[in-house]
DNA sequence: GCTGAAAATCTAAGTGATAAGATAACTACG
DNA sequence: CGTAGTTATCTTATCACTTAGATTTTCAGC
């Protein structure tokens, strides 16, 4: 069936040239306050949540072991978060948003939506809503095989 | 309003989680013939189209000019592929399989299918065809915008 | 035909990550 | 308790690109 294959790599490459092309834009912007994308999100997610572990925030954004590591140094080095013990497991540590991280975050925000919302604006609320359902509905699906037969994404396995 | 606000970012987090979900599955199975997806994606196009010059390779899989004649300088050092002089521009060249590269492609292209067909079954048919509709709407839009006020890809300007 | 701007590719240096493995701490079980 | 296995983070080396700018060629207008 020519016919499938040609409907599932259609919807790949779809997928991955809209991605890039939204991510440009969101890269673009915060690159501005001298960002990454990986670090805003650690900032949006410790704006949001509050401090949390190294782990959780790395399992939020999706990156290895050793990035979350590097990310959380980087933004240590710039004053925007610090680490905190975790006096129930000695292993882990908190991130937390320092003040001047805090302010940065809430600052740069808005713009950072209102942007987003125009580079997503090819789409009206209800095609985005389903935009969404679809989208999570491949997404999950593919997450859940991944953990079958592709390589994990975390660390830290030791054999004899 | 909050509400649009929310909208668009999930439907940010949710794009960007199933792109790299997606992606990690093309990724790996690549990966298990010594190959990025960045350069599957040529050998694809040259599979498909025949020898191209490295510009339109370059438009077509998205990345820097830096990027194209790295890439095509590994896959040449692989002996995948080959240049080709361009008669009708000398600063031009074509990019085109050698026997060994259109060997390669023709045996892994049938497996990659296979596998992304499967990391792609969260949704049906018609469901499928909704995924690209919408998501062809949104880069559509959002690759337009960037040529307004985002950092172009594209290279070569000089000035005085 | 010149001349200056624009285009196609290449080169060199830099960067944001990843992978693999090391370290240290927790947990469960005999 | 002690030991094996697991979990959380960190370190080191590496990598797949990007950015900036240099080079060569083309093209438009004078």
């Amino acid at each position: 069936m020519t016919h499938e294959i040609d409907l599932n790599l259609k919807l790949w490459v779809v997928l991955s040239r809209t991605y890039h092309a939204v991510a440009a834009h969101a890269q673009a912007d915060v690159a501005r306050h001298g960002l990454t994308v990986a670090e805003f999100g650690i900032l949006e997610a410790l704006h949001h949540k509050g401090p949390m572990l190294l782990g959780e925030v790395q399992r939020k954004i999706l990156v290895s072991s050793g990035g979350i590591s590097y990310l959380v140094d980087r933004l240590e080095s710039k004053g925007l978060v610090e680490r905190r013990e975790c006096p129930e497991d000695r292993r882990a540590r908190y991130v937390a948003l320092t003040p001047e991280g805090e302010a940065l975050i809430r600052r740069i925000f808005p713009e950072h939506a209102r942007r987003l919302a125009h580079a997503l604006s090819g789409l009206d609320e209800d095609e985005k809503r389903e935009a969404i359902r679809l989208l999570r509905a491949l997404g999950k699906r593919a997450a859940e095989l991944e953990a079958d037969d592709a390589p994990r994404r975390a660390a830290g396995t030791s054999s004899p």
